[in-house]
DNA sequence: GCCAACGTTTAGTACGTATTGAATGTATGA
DNA sequence: TCATACATTCAATACGTACTAAACGTTGGC
């Protein structure tokens, strides 16, 4: 792997690891986004410098997030993994699980907690009604999106918008 | 404390926690959300149990994150923290803020990276495509809300709807 | 001008966990 | 059936860091 990967590879990992994941996890991704073929967990391991047992542990883990693919491949004994077709989406979706959490957390408190406070109240129902809001809109801008790209008139986005907004 | 808030807090402590920060900043967050008014230092370390200085650190560290403000009253040496008033687009800046760090290494990578194959640079850009196109549909959604909260219209939206989608 | 009451900073500790090498399990081919 | 080549699991370690107590600096009152 060569250096500039490299430094990819290791921002990558410390991105994860300030979202609470381990770094070899983002380490792996990172490889994973820039590599055109899947890799198998010898590679993986090869690549990164790290042990196999890491790999699987942390490759099994970021599929089950949605982040990554196992592709098995015929007549071959060896589990490959790849960075998932549709990427942003399930990035999108894991980033909304984890807000979820949180949401989940002031609803259930809204209804559990003994609060005198009607300001109090009123904040946390005000809380759960943008958050309901704003996931509906959300889901739609994705629909959207996913529309558009189908007809295949989304390249020019980029471009259009240099790239921010 | 009651035990209720203190279950409520401590979940949101490990909620912190998973997205890799420190599980005080949860509870202190926790136990400012279901306050209805701002809190000393020492009433915080009082109601949760742990030392000022820690109270002290994280605190400060949830109002640089924007989620937390820090008041100050006249004649009164204590400093004083509440949740942000405008708590839930706070929350949106900081998710957005931490998704951005994600995406703006994927755009270097793809601009100072050695990519051969045209499929993973085209992977990249899609990426980077959909992310500006989501962001820019959020802030837009997030406009109409305050539009319409503005208005005070807002507040049957989470009945009509459940609370889910 | 000293004392008290704050908040902040810092050195040290204790805890969690990411990572590893070795052990285990499993399937394939000879 | 044995041996090999995988992936996975497990126990141990090493590392990071959250948290604390104590020291520090600062402000306001008597």
């Amino acid at each position: 792997m060569d250096s500039a990967t490299s430094r990819f590879t290791d921002r990558m990992g410390l991105i994860f690891e300030a979202e609470g994941q381990p770094p070899i996890a983002g380490r792996i991704f990172g490889y994973l986004l820039v590599s055109d073929d899947p890799r198998s967990l010898d590679q993986l391991a090869g690549a990164l410098a790290v042990s196999k047992a890491s790999v699987s542990t942390n490759a099994r883990r970021l599929a089950e997030m949605g982040m990554l693919e196992r592709v098995c491949r015929p007549a071959d004994r060896h589990d490959y993994y790849r960075v998932a077709p549709d990427l942003f989406s399930r990035t999108m979706a894991e980033r909304l699980r984890r807000w979820q959490r949180f949401t989940q957390a002031v609803g259930e408190a809204r209804r559990t907690l003994p609060i005198r406070s009607e300001r109090v109240r009123a904040r946390l129902r005000g809380y759960e009604s943008a958050y309901a809001y704003i996931v509906g809109e959300i889901g739609e801008a994705l629909e959207r999106w996913e529309h558009a790209s189908a007809g295949g008139r989304h390249n020019g986005w980029l471009a259009q918008n240099g790239g921010r907004r």
